[in-house]
DNA sequence: TCTGGGGTCCTAGGACCC
DNA sequence: TCTGGGGTCCTAGGACCC
């Protein structure tokens, strides 16, 4: 027996969220711009009525949204994460068996229930009451087939936002009215190269020979037209696993052409991002910082670049990580670039408890601080080493890399602690 | 002259999503 | 002049090990 899925997404979902305390705004385009307001990121229906497209810069179109009186705000994330959790304590109500995919979108299990275009409405209605958040349900059997369900209902006005896509014969109709990029998982340059191949629509990807797909395009292009087929391939993953990695990051308002002001705003990205990780339990075992120049200036010569630093031991205490990141950046650093944007990301991230207790999260704690002074006394670089910290007792094999392998991951904690 | 090969780990980067 | 930020997964290919 199939379990129907439901993919239950909400409507223009920061565009109604900003509707929700300004009723002013109801009926009216409105547009919510990305952090810097520097382009838009959610359309209501009437502005995308207008033609305005997900992520039109401001600057470029300032006088279009004046002429049709566009309503325009800067993101409150707070206010959506907020609304957003109210959405999911009502779909929780509706069955323990969910998935948060995103900050407006869940995906259910329909299971056991035999009236699912009912039962889709009573959620549809609920949400609606209790939050005033409008959203559209779409059931299949699998999660591609319910993406495809969920943007039909979002179409096909006479739905009233919900759609069933449990038949086959109703899956076959959804699928010929789509563009291979209509697909989830489908953007411009998977698109070219299916129809390089000669899959051109989402029908013909769908009775492509799966093996043949995987040798052409990979396994998960294999999945997805299984998917499409209506065989599940991406369970729902009820379990909440934890961050894998945590990115802190952020455009330049003016191109930055001088190290100390990258390493300012490295300094403060790792703060950031070790606010996360201290939040969520976590400690980092890995820190990468990355670079870019700004790809809407061709006239400039481009740098993308990113370096990674290997911790001896996982950690969220800032001045660890900080270090680590102004070594990586030290590294990447070329004179002569405009730069646009810089980040770091925490990686091979673990619960704190996993390891040696929470001591290594507390900033500044004696434990931490004995860290430091043991990374000064490591002194080996390759091979496989046992690294031991013997101002903290602790003791934990560390698979050193080698230099060879990569100039990018070090180990040299010397060469680490250099950097001021 | 001949010059292994499978398994695994790692990094970098591509591609996508919301 | 001004074009977001935060994520996940997959794979090619180098390096290493035995």
């Amino acid at each position: 027996m199939v379990t129907p899925i439901a993919l239950v997404d909400c409507n223009n979902f920061y565009a109604s969220c900003e509707r929700l305390f300004q009723p002013a705004l109801r009926g009216r385009p409105v547009v919510v711009l990305s952090n810097n307001d520097g382009c838009v990121i959610a359309r209501s229906n009437e502005a995308k009525a207008l033609g305005i497209g997900m992520g039109d810069p401001w600057h470029l179109n300032k006088e279009k949204f004046a002429k049709h009186g566009v309503i325009v705000r800067s993101s409150n994330y707070t206010l959506y994460g907020d609304l957003s959790g109210r959405v999911v304590t009502v779909l929780r109500a509706f069955t323990p068996d969910l998935e948060v995919y995103s900050i407006d979108e869940a995906f259910l299990s329909f299971e056991g229930f035999s009236q699912l275009d009912q039962h889709a409405r009573t959620l549809r209605a609920t949400v609606l009451q209790w939050t005033g958040i409008p959203v559209s349900v779409g059931i299949a059997p699998t999660k591609t087939l319910a993406k495809v369900a969920n943007r039909t209902a979002k179409k096909t006005a006479a739905m009233e936002g919900v759609c069933n896509l449990m038949a086959p014969s109703d899956q076959e109709l959804a699928l010929s009215q789509l563009g291979l990029t209509d697909l989830w998982g489908v953007a411009g340059r998977l698109a070219a190269k299916l129809e390089a191949l000669g899959i051109k629509t989402p029908l013909q990807l769908r009775d492509a020979d799966p093996s043949w797909l995987r040798e052409h395009m990979g396994v998960v292009m294999e999945r997805m037209a299984l998917e499409l087929r209506g065989t599940p391939c991406q369970a729902l993953t009820l379990a909440v696993a934890h961050n894998k990695s945590i990115i802190a990051s952020r455009s330049f308002g003016q191109a930055v052409t001088q190290r100390h002001e990258l390493e300012q705003a490295v300094a403060m990205h790792i703060s950031r991002a070790a606010e996360k990780l201290r939040r969520q339990g976590l400690v980092a075992g890995v820190v990468m910082v990355f670079v870019t120049t700004n790809p809407f200036r061709p006239q400039d010569r481009q740098y993308v670049a990113s370096r990674t630093i290997g911790l001896p031991v996982a950690t969220a205490d800032t001045t660890v990580l900080l270090k680590a990141a102004m070594l990586a950046t030290v590294r990447l650093w070329r004179d002569g670039f405009r730069f646009k944007k810089a980040g770091v990301t925490l990686l091979e991230l673990s619960p704190a408890a996993t390891v040696q207790g929470d001591l290594w999260t507390a900033p500044d704690s004696p434990r931490s601080q004995a860290l430091m002074k043991a990374m000064d006394r490591i002194n080996a670089v390759h091979g496989r080493e046992t690294v031991k910290l013997a101002a903290s007792g602790i003791e934990r094999k560390w698979k050193l890399r080698s230099e060879q392998r990569s100039p990018h991951y070090t180990t040299d904690w010397n060469d680490l602690l250099r950097v001021e």
